[in-house]
DNA sequence: TCCATATTTCGATGATCGTCGAATTATGGA
DNA sequence: TCCATAATTCGACGATCATCGAAATATGGA
């Protein structure tokens, strides 16, 4: 036993997320995929546009999509990463729950409303899964 | 010269914002907050509920006052600190903005959304000034 | 099959951060 | 005035993080 220990990627925390959103570099990258939407940008477009090195980045992508921010799109040579906006909605719901102890008076639900798939680049256009973290040490 | 230097408070950047969030014991203070409402709550009640010590607390409160996440809103022997969600709109404005390059038939307007007042808890109660950074070396 | 290319991992360095006890600084009442 | 109390700063520890060159790993053609 011990086999299959620690080879479920942990849920990504808001924490993560906020981790992973509190670096310049990587606000950089997640901001850029915002504006490019749901089609994505390839690792070595994100690079030459913010000038990043190659290894560099990829650390950061990796710490992005851990975070449930950003999604896989498509795993051959050229690797297209794009913004999970559901991610998104989830963050800030958590940030703004149960605002002003819910009492409509005082706050608009704003939390209801970013749950709603009102929000943000519709309802998630079909994607690969948010592959990601199930990283086993391979090798 | 020189003595004037660094005196003036550097405005939050949203990198500082959320580095603020980006920590346990902070978000779970920012998060009672947001419950609590425009009304605030004192530090020492702020580490009893969280069983934060008050060394900690008060690391912790400084930093978030100083993303601009808090407000100070009573200076006397006891601290009221409140949730600024002006700065919270500010911060999701930021992250989403340009989204999808403004294709409206893509993406919901969702920064412009919460640019409005029609945010949470209204027009920002009147508040007293959102004291904080300009600390310089006293003694 | 073999190579060019896209991307990731390894590894090491310097820098920043979280924690909290002890000392310090206000403040408001007796 | 003096004291009890609220809150902050100081200081030091260990832990985590950003960076990026070099090496390793895929992938898709020729």
């Amino acid at each position: 036993m011990e086999s299959q220990i620690a080879l479920v990627p942990a849920p990504a925390s808001a924490v993560d997320r906020l981790s992973a959103l509190a670096q310049t570099s990587r606000l950089n990258v997640f901001r850029l995929l915002v504006r490019i939407g749901p089609e994505g940008l390839r690792a070595s477009d994100i690079a030459a546009r913010l000038a990043i090195p190659p290894a560099t980045l990829s650390t950061h992508l990796r710490i992005l999509t851990g975070a449930g921010l950003l999604n896989l799109k498509a795993a051959s040579r050229e690797r297209v990463y794009a913004v999970r906006f559901e991610a998104m909605r989830e963050l800030i719901a958590y940030l703004l729950e149960d605002c002003c102890q819910g009492s409509a008076e005082v706050c608009t639900p704003l939390a209801g409303l970013l749950a709603s798939q009102a929000a943000c680049c519709g309802p998630a256009p079909k994607e690969t899964t948010h592959e990601a973290p199930a990283r086993s040490r391979r090798r």
